[in-house]
DNA sequence: GTCTATATCGGGATAGAC
DNA sequence: GTCTATCCCGATATAGAC
């Protein structure tokens, strides 16, 4: 069977509200992106609000999946913290249009003061807990959410530059600049081993 | 005589559109908030979009203001770079609900496609080299202009988190990383002084 | 320069036929 | 489930009086 109407706006809305943004994107893209009309439309998602609410779900959902492949995949923890850092480079030609999907729509969601900003930034508390317990299993158990959030900042801070800038040397210069951070971990002492 | 029209709807625009965004930022709440009726408003400006290049110019100017002052009050470079560093405490609880207003105007633009694009990122382009200069000045002119990069990167990722989780340890922790890797750039050989 | 009035368009959202 | 037709509102933008 084919994929049913509801399921498929959803997808479209995902990366419609990615390219455009979510307040940019009206019901007439949308509907047209999906093939279908805007009663029909209407009849799945009453409201912008709840096709947001579903889009965010599916994002979640997505994510989940994504991390736990990551995890299967790469036996080594470190290896698996690589793998996030390398998606700036991965998904560098939409990153470089559109941003990165999870800062982006989390800054939108903010200055529109929207009621979903919270359940939006529960996208990053995902890829955060995630990291997090790899860089815990890696050795650093004390300083492991930390070390999860500055991994996060690195990432969005290369999307943010690379989406003006436009630059793949930046982008690849600080992936290895992270990299190379990443060895020092299990080397140096971690910060309160020795207060505890 | 008190501030001309023309100038009080720039100060104000440049505000909302900082905290609503561009695209969210209608003529009504401009016109409201300056006090002044929508006919007046489009006597001054005619479109949005002249009104953002407008905006975009008076941030382009402001900044070149402030990097001056940084430059006069503190004579070390590095010092002058920690002050940069400084800025997401200084601004945080604005950055919390809005983000950076480079950044998060860069990416809005970005998403719509807008010819405004390339003089938002101007804004970015004028702390780069800025941080370059210092970070030359520093003792680094073989990669002042990637230490920039890093040190805006750095920036960008904090400001994005920050409007995310809005936690003001990680803002400070973060800045207290930055400032013991600047430390190491004047004491650490830079990485191609052997190679020349 | 500033206002009121108005034109025009596109947005979200509903009703009801098929 | 899907469509057409429609409503209502708010948005940009213009015209013209004062």
């Amino acid at each position: 069977m084919p994929t049913p109407t509801r399921q498929r706006i959803i997808d479209v809305a995902n990366r419609v509200f990615y390219e455009n943004g979510y307040g940019a994107s009206s019901f007439a893209d949308l509907a047209g992106a999906v093939g279908i009309s805007r009663g029909n439309f209407h009849h799945h998602f009453r409201t912008k609000d709840e096709l947001l609410t579903a889009v965010v779900d599916a994002r979640l959902s997505s994510t989940r999946a994504m991390l736990g492949t990551w995890s299967d995949q790469t036996p080594d923890p470190l290896d698996r913290v690589r793998r996030f850092v390398e998606i700036v480079a991965t998904n560098r030609e939409d990153i470089d249009r559109y941003g990165c999907p999870v800062g982006t729509l989390t800054a939108e969601l903010a200055k529109l003061d929207h009621p979903e900003r919270a359940h939006a930034v529960a996208v990053f508390a995902l890829f955060r807990e995630w990291l997090r317990e790899q860089l815990a299993a890696a050795g650093r158990p004390q300083d492991a959410d930390e070390l999860a959030m500055h991994v996060l900042a690195f990432s969005q801070g290369v999307a943010t530059l690379s989406t003006a800038f436009r630059d793949a040397d930046f982008v690849r210069r600080e992936i290895d600049r992270m990299n190379a951070w990443l060895d020092t971990l299990v080397t140096d002492p971690s910060p309160d081993s020795e207060a505890t």
